[in-house]
DNA sequence: CTCGGTGCAAAGCTTTTGCATCCGC
DNA sequence: GCGGATGCAAAAGCTTTGCACCGAG
């Protein structure tokens, strides 16, 4: 089967970060399960960003057996040792997003048609240090988002949520 | 029966913010209904960040008749007119604030004992009008939170959650 | 009098937990 | 084989919904 250009990256990617999660996984003790790998390889293999449910969903749809349990216990490990960030975007679930080699970024929501896009000021981080310091805080990460409506044309016909676009 | 100056303070704040709820529910044609006005009182007169279940209770405690779907409605509402702010502190939870005479702040959360603390920086407000215009947005507000460990000598000491600090 | 709003309880949804089974080490 | 990890289902926690009744306009 032929792999196309965007394909090949993915799985170059893949091969990366498989090894960072198995240095961590054996640094902390825990068990290299096939679970556990097939998992971090669909999130790197899938787009932008996802949900639990969805991400549960795909695996199943590909007859992986899998549990929902072991899905969110996996995503803690991989939030834990930074191959993937967690987002609370204002709705009552979590979003997740695969984090290694992509830029540190911050998003921008339309509350409209739940299209999520993705910015980078540094200026946000000189904040986070400033005020870090002067409130004595050892600041970890930050959360920003902005809320706002787009000016697509498409965006008022597609009222539905969980529709999402990253630039 | 006498009342100290924050409790005056917060009464004649309270008086304000009728009028503008007042006003709010009759330009939506929604009715002033005696269960509103409570929870808005009970808002503005006890202190800080809450969730809906401390509010509910407070109200309980106090025998006032309301249901948690009334209270749901109700924060929603002032949500709506800006009387009152909806968070995502990162919990599966909203926490909500009085927002009618304080000036715009963003928040700091310690990841050990759950205190929060405000701070202000103009230059989130730039970075929201910029990333706005850069992406064709209308941004109508902005969440920013910085996760970190504060330096109280407490702090490890009281890893209770929900224990909540303003400054 | 009307019908929007309320209280209560049940249902919905995301996430967590308990337990028997499985399998990495 | 031991003990951590998994799958499944049940439970938990926050929020929403359905319905009969109440009361604001």
């Amino acid at each position: 089967m032929q792999l196309t250009d965007k394909e090949k990256v993915d799985k170059e990617k893949y091969e990366t970060v498989k090894k960072i999660f198995t240095a961590y996984l054996e640094k902390q003790e825990l068990r290299k399960t096939p679970e556990r790998f097939a998992i971090l390889e669909e999130i790197y293999t899938r787009g932008g960003h996802f949900d639990v449910e969805s991400l549960y969903i795909s695996m199943k749809n590909k007859n992986y057996r899998v549990s929902r349990a072991t899905v969110y216990n996996t995503l803690d490990l991989l939030v834990a040792c930074d191959l993937v960030t967690k987002h609370l975007f204002g709705e009552n679930m979590a979003r997740y997003e695969k984090s290694y080699g992509y830029k540190q970024h911050d998003h921008l929501i339309c509350s409209e048609c739940s299209k999520i896009m993705e910015f980078c000021d540094p200026r946000v981080q000189h904040i986070q240090n400033m005020v870090g310091e002067l409130l004595k805080f050892k600041i970890s990460h930050h959360s920003l988002v902005l809320y706002g409506t787009c000016d697509d044309q498409n965006c008022t016909e597609k009222q539905q949520k969980n529709h999402l676009v990253s630039i």
